[in-house]
Formats: C-alpha cells, sequence, structure tokens
DNA sequence: TGGCATCAGATTGCTGACAATCTTGACCGG
DNA sequence: CCGGTCAAGATTGTCAGCAATCTGATGCCA
C-alpha cells in the first residue's frame, strides 16, 4: 500500500478522505487491501481519530469496508454489487443528462470539453487508472450541470463505486473505452437537444455494463494462491 | 429535546444512530434542535465517541447537519431541498415498485399489508408522527421486494428526509394522507401487474408532492419573533 | 499428518483529559 | 440608546494510553 501524500501535516478528516478516495478511484490500492489505522495515521502525519473519521466517510460512500474489531478494507465489490451499481445510473442519470441539457450554458459545456480532454491526456499517457477516475468526473459534471444537489451527490458515489467495479471486472484491457460516447453526449448537451442527451446517456450506460465480464472471480487471496501451485 | 431512550447502558454507536433516527422521524426533535454530544452521550450512558460517530452516521444520511466547531443540528431542509428528495424519488421508486411486483410473493405482500394496518392504527391513535414514519416503512418494504439492496439503501435514506419534509411542509394537517394510494398499489403489486405498479407509485410520488406547500417558510426564530411583535 | 488448544503480537474500541473554538452577556465609550 | 470589545462559560476537536479483541504461529496429542 503506496498512499503517497503531498498533505501539509495538519490535515482535516475531509483532506484524508479526499486523498484515499483519489488512490482508491485510481487504483493505486487494490481492492480488498487493508487499511491500518496506524499506518495511515503516521502516513499522513496525524491521529488516529482523525483517520477514523475519514475511513467512516468512505465506508458510508461504499469504497470502504469496515468490519468491526477487524479494521477497515478497501472495498471489494462483488457481480451483484456492480451489476447493482450500473443499473441504479441507468435509472438517474439519462433524465439527469436531459435537465442537463436543457440547461446549459456555454461555460459549462466546455468545462465537459475540458474533462473529455484530460482523460484523453491520461489514456495516451497509459495512466488508466487516472483515465477511469476523470472519466467518472465527467458523470458528475453533468449532473452538477442539471442543479441537482441530491442526484449529484448520489451519483457521485455511484461513479466512484463504478471505478471500483471498473477495476474488477473490465473485459477489455486496452478498449479505447468510450470517448466517443462522451463527445456525442457534450455535442447532444451543448445543442439543448435533451432527448437526445437522454438516450445517449442511456445506451452509453448500458455499453458500460455490457462491457464489464461480470462472471463470478475467485478471492484475490484464493487466485494467488491458484497461480502458484499452477505455476509450480 | 426530550430523547426517551429505553437502550441498555451498554449500546453501540448503530444503536444510537437508530434511536435518534427513530425520534427525529417520529418528530419528537423537531428541525433545527441542537444536539449537544455530551447530553446525549448522558441520555444514553455512553462516552461521547460513540455518539460523535452515530452523529456521523446521521449526518451522511441527511437527517443532521454538522457544523465545524459549532455541533450537529437535526436537519432542516428547505424548499430546494424538499423538491429534491420528492423529485429523486419519482426518478427512482416507479422502476422499484415495476421490479417488486414482478417478483412478488405472497409472505412479501402480507408484510406489506402489516405496514399500511400498523400505519391506519398509528392514525386513529392521532400519532401523526408515527403514522408518516410507518408509512415510510411501506415504501422501503417495497424497495426491499424489488431485491436491489442499493437502491433499498438510497430509497432508505430518501424516504427519511422525506419524513422531515412532511413535517415541515405538509399543507394539510388532517388530510386522509395517502392509505387509498397503498392500498391500490399493494393490490397491484399483490397481482404482479408491473405496469399498473410504477404507474401508481409515480402518480403517489406526484401526489405527495403537491401536497406540499413549498412557498419559502421563515427560519424557526425568525418566525417565532414575528408572531410575538405581532401579537403585541 | 492433521486437528486443536494456547499464547504472543498486532490492531482496534473506548475513555478521559486537554487544547482550540465558539457563544453569550457584561461592560464601556460614543 | 447603540455598537463594539472583552472575558467567562460551554462545547467541540484532538490526542495519548489502556483494555478488549482478533490473527496467526507454535506446540501438543491422537
Amino acid at each position: 500500500m503506496t498512499l503517497q501524500s503531498d498533505l501539509p501535516a495538519n490535515s482535516s478528516s475531509e483532506d484524508i478522505a479526499g486523498a484515499l478516495r483519489r488512490s482508491i478511484l485510481a487504483h493505486r490500492v487494490s481492492p480488498g487491501s487493508r487499511l491500518v489505522e496506524d499506518e495511515v495515521a503516521d502516513i499522513f502525519g496525524v491521529g488516529r481519530s482523525i483517520v477514523r473519521m475519514a475511513l467512516q466517510s468512505l465506508a458510508h460512500e461504499g469504497l470502504v469496508t469496515m468490519i468491526r474489531n477487524r479494521g477497515a478494507f478497501v472495498a471489494d465489490p462483488g457481480v451483484r454489487e456492480a451489476r447493482e451499481v450500473f443499473e441504479t445510473r441507468a435509472l438517474l442519470e439519462p433524465r439527469t443528462a436531459r435537465s442537463a441539457a436543457e440547461r446549459a450554458t456555454a461555460p459549462a459545456v466546455s468545462r465537459l470539453r475540458q474533462h473529455i480532454e484530460a482523460e484523453h491526456r491520461a489514456l495516451q499517457t497509459g495512466d488508466l487508472g487516472q483515465a477511469v477516475y476523470l472519466s467518472g468526473l465527467y458523470h458528475v459534471a453533468i449532473a452538477e450541470m442539471a442543479d441537482q444537489t441530491i442526484i449529484s451527490e448520489i451519483i457521485s458515489t455511484l461513479v466512484s463505486r463504478s471505478s471500483l467495479v471498473v477495476a474488477l471486472y473490465w473485459s477489455r484491457p486496452r478498449a479505447l473505452c468510450e470517448s466517443h460516447a462522451h463527445h456525442a453526449l457534450t455535442d447532444a448537451i451543448a445543442t439543448g437537444d435533451g432527448a437526445r442527451a437522454e438516450d445517449l446517456m442511456k445506451g452509453h450506460l448500458l455499453d458500460l455494463l455490457a462491457n464489464l465480464d461480470l462472471r463470478e472471480r475467485q478471492p484475490v487471496g484464493g487466485s494467488l494462491r491458484a497461480v502458484l501451485s499452477r505455476s509450480s
């Protein structure tokens, strides 16, 4: 677990939750990893209570699993949860994209295009984790355009969880992902075509779900042992 | 703030979060009230750390607002949040009701009817807060029938927040609420009529939203002062 | 060899105390 | 009478330490 932190020694629990979140979403720590309170506290130079709060926050978001007397682990969603995350997004995001299109402003649209560009750059430098993370931010930005605070927050956590799901179940390692989908969607929003935006978003999410390899996989530790015994 | 607690002295933070939640949802503490950590800790006979965790939990659910260095308050949703809560529910619950209808089992349906009955009893004994609370549980029960964990959790928090909204904005104090709607919806689910369940749920939620008096109201303290100055 | 009790080490759960911060009310000058 | 300043009290934020619990390794016995 290498959680490089460039944070000032005196950070609040939200700062630490944010730093941990970025590390998890960019796949710098793998699902299932243990997050020891003392260790994290040392890394960020704070006491354990602060780390505890940050971990509890992330647990509420579904990015971390806490087990009493055992500690905190980076969430490790199963196939069922993976499916449910995308099904829920498919319920919320299409209509939200429509709202966003209906109240699109020029600066907001250009912010969307900047997101896409940043995502592209990350893909070209080969930083897949960062690309997935930025692709998530694009969806959150759309939700915020729709000016719906509650839905934005829900989508934000769902997008986070999606990032974990993609890390675990994405079936086409080097696919060009979905830049085309994002481009088309942005165009629809820019022209204020709500119906089209809704359709595109729905298709996009179904597409993502279809590209997951949702066969039951072995628990991480088990598969490692299996690999070793085969290679011997 | 009278938080009667019949809890054993040794309770976990979840127990306390639950007790607080019930108190808030049944309107035994009014929105905006302060929740002092020491006070709550004394009432439940635990240390402050446990209360802190419980409060943080409720803050994540949107039932409590925490302000740094100032403390925790029972949430006091504004008109905008009130509208958004119901709009989000309208996005999630109709489809979920359809799923519930499509996989309805006899015991699950009878549990729904029990919920309705309990709600009726509360209404007849005049316990309006309890009735609203139970009416919320009915909606959560439907979400659970649909066998969607994530959506169930989201709906559960939205239903909680709805309870606060109803406490603040319900326009017809003695209306017979919505028992008819719940009955019809249950019938649709019992007969496995998914399309009808979806329609009924959508209508039901729009109905609820329409019966809120969403004019901007004065902050609680301010209106009190206004009343006093008028009566003088 | 395989299964089970036991124990040391590591880690979390919780409490009490102290520091930092905010609120309230009194005081004071204009 | 009004606004601003200051100090006391109340409340939250954080830390360090200890008790409770879990993990995994060791040794024992069938």
